[in-house]
DNA sequence: TTAACGACGACTTATTTACTCGGAGTTATA
DNA sequence: TATAACTCCGAGTAAATAAGTCGTCGTTAA
């Protein structure tokens, strides 16, 4: 497997697609999962933590759906990672220096005193991949899908959710 | 739980006490084990993936046991998460593009063409991390932690790997 | 010979991931 | 207003992985 769990890739290109749906028809989270062929129920799940951190907004009812919650210049990947991992470090310090068999009696007070080493490494590590992370908003990335894919793609994909939505509505914004 | 696990906290701890060893007594994964009140078993697993990817030697029979496979300065802390996270890549990019309803039937070619865009973002961020990693060395490690804690501490701790070199040896080389 | 070492692999257990299911709630339509 | 259609939502399940164990083997020094 990979440090980052799939919900990260599914998350991501899912706040891609909203990133390029017109105000006025949020796409279900079943749409999305469709249009990607994978799995509603856990496209599902995947954005109740999106939305509890705030990235998308939730409108319910028959003909709701998600939209992003802020702007997608102000969404970072950092944001979206941090969101569906939840709060996981790259490193989680057990401080075992603390079980050595010197100290096993008298537990030593120095511990406390300073960040142990390794943790500190791994830290920076972590930093830097997370600024890293930060950099690119879904709105660099949707204007880069969108320059990299050929038009009629993008006019395929804004028509099949649209007919989805007309669908739900049984046609009453369009026709 | 954390991106990395805990084996690489316990190879790391493992590989300074290693460093500061003198030559002729290396500890068993035993000795270091138990030095730090963990478990045993787990430890020796942990040495044969180091093993393989040469950090450490190993020396058979009744007073072996493992030293550094190169110099303190040449081992670093990207070399362990290697060795002990096997090639765990940040991000597993599964393509799902290719899923897409639009595309089912016929397969597009230009998903070849280009690396993911998502994925993309995750390998500069990877690489940061790994770029990071590799700044530090068991050698700038071993350095810190000695001038971090009072002397008295390191020669316990010499000392404690010594006697149970001589316990092994049945007090051959000291005494 | 014996006791301690590493090497190797199968095995067990605990935790996490990936995914499902059955509501509760909302909205459009009749 | 009743109801059907659709949504979100969170508890629960199954498969995968991590963490740790155990036993057998060949090696080495006392």
């Amino acid at each position: 497997m990979s440090l980052y769990g799939s919900s990260v890739e599914y998350g991501l290109h899912c706040l891609l697609y909203l990133a390029d749906q017109p105000e006025d028809s949020p796409p279900s989270s079943r749409d999305l999962a469709e249009f990607q062929g994978i799995s509603p129920s856990f496209v599902a799940k995947l954005f109740t933590r999106l939305e509890k951190a705030g990235l998308v907004a939730s409108e319910k009812g028959i003909g709701g759906g998600f939209r992003l919650g802020r702007a997608t210049d102000s969404i970072s990947v950092l944001d979206v990672t941090d969101a569906l991992e939840e709060n996981k470090a790259l490193f989680d310090c057990k401080e075992i220096r603390g079980k050595c068999i010197l100290y096993r009696d008298k537990r030593p007070e120095r511990h406390n005193q300073s960040v142990c080493s390794i943790h500190a490494v791994m830290l920076e590590a972590e930093q830097r991949m997370r600024d890293s992370l930060a950099e690119t908003s879904l709105a660099d990335l949707a204007g880069e899908v969108r320059n990299k894919l050929p038009a009629k793609i993008n006019t395929d994909r804004a028509q099949w959710f649209q007919d989805r939505q007309d669908r739900r509505r049984k046609r009453k914004t369009r026709q």
